[in-house]
DNA sequence: GCCCCTCGAGTTCT
DNA sequence: CTCGAGGGGC
């Protein structure tokens, strides 16, 4: 199913069990039986734990246990608690612009925007200037009286001034009543847990379902001591008779004309506002909104999901009326969801180059923060049991670093004994060879150093951008060329024949002669890219490039002692054990025979470029440099070679020994650390300023 | 011997 | 980007 499919058959269950539940209850005239209704519940509860950004408090999965609570009476709403309809990207939100501006058929429109509050919807009356009444949504037509608990909370007063009456912009209210929602301030919630955790308490799991339960906790003492907050959004007033019913019409005078002195008078009574509130007139504008709201949502004090959009105008309001569902006036706007709840279908193995075996989540896919995720990793085993994660789970994914999704932890409470635990594999899943753990290593390893998925691994490997950076050779090519045995190891690509390669299936001549010249090229590839290309165990980029400057060509580098190799910098005892092992062994002595008979390695090969300073003495020269986010005008490695070109040094990781830190879009949580640090940081303009001023000029090879 | 810093390795999706 | 672990300063 794709993602309409889901929705659509998830607004068709939501109705046809509330029409089930009403014939079973109401008419006692069931038309199904009790399993098949347990079925179509059963279903729209895995859509909905599979899609959380659909989730709706008038579900009826949502009403099933918690949400209608007997400790408290119920009370019938005075007019129904709906909710806005749903929206999930700019393009819906266009659309409902679209709808609203041919229903008012060219009318000017005034849209307001304010926050969506991730809390628990509240509905408090007044009569005479006394609170008498708070209620929660429930159904939507009858909510529980919780009065004893909306008295506890700070901001929502008691009683109101004398004078309360004249805010109304028309005479002879007597009662009335506001809507809101209730919330818990990131920082009360981080301090409840503190608390919590000092007590030995569980601790709350996030602040809205913390709010929930403290509005239906039975120790008026307790919710006082959690400190609610509340913002509201909603106030009309009501009849005086026994019975309550929406009492005005804007043409009559009796109602507000627009959102706006709605919300101005709610602030007025004291009851709290939401200090966003903004006013459109056209969609660019709305969009610009929506927009700011979304790049503020972390530097608030509270959770918010969205953004509601609603039809200034209360005359138009009415004209515009309401579907069965929802107003059409206004549309809930939802940001991409940053959590998602989805199935843990099956657990399969990945085997890298060096061999270790990675499990690897395969996910129901779920949209989450702009992207459908379907796999994640799971790192090792010791990840896999201490999150006791079991195939067939219910699993909470996020975005780790907001690009690579990984599996927080699972939904116990889904469970119902069909999960089953993953266990070690004995055997390496791609050739069947032994599996071996070594002492003190978490990684579980394929035995087999000729295993087909680690030969694959290094060849991708060897051509890959920092090592040989072989044009024309990605995995999908070194996969057919290992399926037709037409190679074994890296060495074996220089020998292929161009009329063999022009006559495989996808390949031409034009595509045979393109790798001809990629591997002509891999040969003048720097003596550092070389050796990384090896794949030595523990030599990455930068231990290349330090054994490159310390030994002149591959027959130096193969005798080097274990003892030698440790007195250089940043290789210790256990790298200079790895690599002189690495030479030692059959394996490494075969590959760099084959290579040495491909004419790979050169007499005198091309030493590593040493940094030219433009002036030896620019701004850039002894300073250390962190590069993050996203550059306009360079990448990353871009603007790491020119730093470095400069004498400047780049390394990976924000620490107190960062003097710089270049950041461009979307910088993630090294900016968050420089900030905390209170390390200078540069955006890119500034950069490419300072580049400029140190005489710094693109050559263009990097 | 402890702690901080840096490096290597594996990782997703468009 | 994050994690684990090696290297090396203190």
């Amino acid at each position: 199913m794709d993602r309409d499919q889901v929705r659509d058959r998830i607004t068709f269950l939501r109705e046809e069990i509330d029409r089930h539940n009403r014939l079973y209850y109401r008419q006692t005239t069931p038309e199904i039986s009790d399993q098949e209704f347990d079925a179509l519940l059963q279903e729209l509860q895995d859509l909905e734990a599979a899609h959380p950004e659909w989730a709706d408090d008038s579900s009826p999965t949502a009403r099933v246990g918690s949400d209608s609570d007997e400790r408290f009476p119920s009370v019938a709403h005075s007019v129904p608690m709906l909710s806005l309809q749903n929206s999930y990207d700019s393009a819906e939100v266009a659309a409902f612009d679209q709808r609203v501006r041919k229903d008012m058929g060219g009318h000017e429109v005034l849209y307001t925007v304010e926050p969506k509050m991730d809390g628990v919807a509240l509905a408090v009356r007044y009569r005479q200037g006394r609170l008498t009444l708070g209620l929660t949504r429930g159904d939507g037509t009858k909510g529980d009286d919780i009065t004893a608990n909306a008295r506890t909370l700070a901001e929502i007063p008691d009683s109101l001034p004398p004078d309360w009456a004249s805010f109304f912009p028309w005479s002879g209210v007597t009662a009335f009543e506001a809507r809101g929602e209730v919330y818990l301030k990131l920082s009360q919630f981080a301090e409840l847990n503190k608390q919590r955790e000092a007590e030995g308490q569980e601790l709350l799991a996030n602040p809205r379902n913390a709010t929930a339960g403290t509005l239906k906790t039975l120790d008026t003492a307790e919710v006082a001591r959690r400190g609610l907050s509340v913002f509201f959004y909603q106030l009309f007033a009501l009849d005086d008779t026994g019975q309550e019913r929406h009492p005005g019409h804007v043409s009559e005078g009796r109602d507000f004309p627009d959102h706006q002195s709605e919300m101005a008078t709610l602030d007025a009574l004291g009851l709290p506002v939401n200090p966003f509130f903004r006013t459109a007139k056209d969609l660019p504008e709305l969009q610009a909104h929506l927009e700011d709201l979304a790049g503020m949502r972390d530097t608030l004090d509270y959770q918010i999901d969205g953004a509601v959009i609603k039809v200034d105008s209360r005359l138009w309001q009415e004209r515009l009326g309401s579907t069965a569902k929802a107003p059409r006036w206004g549309l809930a706007f939802k940001f991409p969801a940053e959590e998602a709840v989805t199935l843990l279908k099956e657990i399969t193995l990945q085997v890298g180059r060096t061999g270790v075996i990675t499990p690897v989540a395969e996910l129901e896919p779920v949209r989450l923060a702009g992207t459908t995720v379907s796999r994640a990793t799971l790192h090792n085993w010791d990840e896999l049991q201490r999150k006791d994660i079991r195939v067939g789970d219910q699993v909470v994914v996020v975005k780790g670093g907001d690009i690579i999704p990984k599996v927080l932890r699972v939904l116990p409470e889904y469970r119902d004994g069909t999960q089953l635990s993953f266990p070690a594999p004995d055997q390496c899943p791609v050739c069947g060879t032994a599996t071996v753990q070594q002492e003190g290593e978490v990684a579980l390893r394929c035995g087999n150093p000729v295993c087909p998925a680690v030969v694959a691994g290094q060849l991708r490997h060897f051509a890959s951008r920092n090592a040989c950076d072989i044009d024309g050779l990605g995995g999908r090519s070194i996969d057919l060329f290992l399926e037709l045995g037409l190679i074994e190891g890296p060495a074996d690509l220089f020998a292929l024949k161009s009329e063999v390669l022009s006559a495989l299936p996808g390949w031409g001549e034009k595509s045979a002669e393109r790798l001809r010249a990629g591997l002509q090229a891999a040969r003048q590839r720097p003596w550092q890219a070389k050796i990384f290309a090896l794949g030595i165990p523990q030599v990455g980029v930068s231990t290349a490039l330090t054994l490159a400057r310390q030994f002149p060509d591959i027959h130096a580098l193969m005798e080097a002692a274990p003892e030698d190799l440790a007195l250089l910098d940043d290789i210790g005892p256990v790298v200079g054990e790895q690599v002189a092992t690495f030479f030692q062994g059959e394996a490494g002595r075969q590959l760099v025979q084959a290579l040495l008979a491909a004419d790979f390695f050169l007499e005198t090969e091309q030493l590593p470029t040493a940094p030219i300073s433009v002036s030896g003495d620019n701004w850039f020269a002894g300073k250390t440099f962190v590069v993050t986010g996203t550059l306009e005008a360079m990448t990353r490695d871009e603007a790491k070679a020119a730093v470095t070109s400069l004498g400047g040094k780049v390394t990976g990781s924000v620490s107190k020994k960062t003097d710089v830190l270049v950041a461009g879009e979307k910088a993630g949580s090294k900016l968050t650390k420089a900030t905390d640090l209170g390390i200078p940081v540069l955006e890119e303009e500034a950069f490419l300023e300072k580049l400029a001023e140190a005489g710094w000029q693109d050559t263009g090879n990097v």
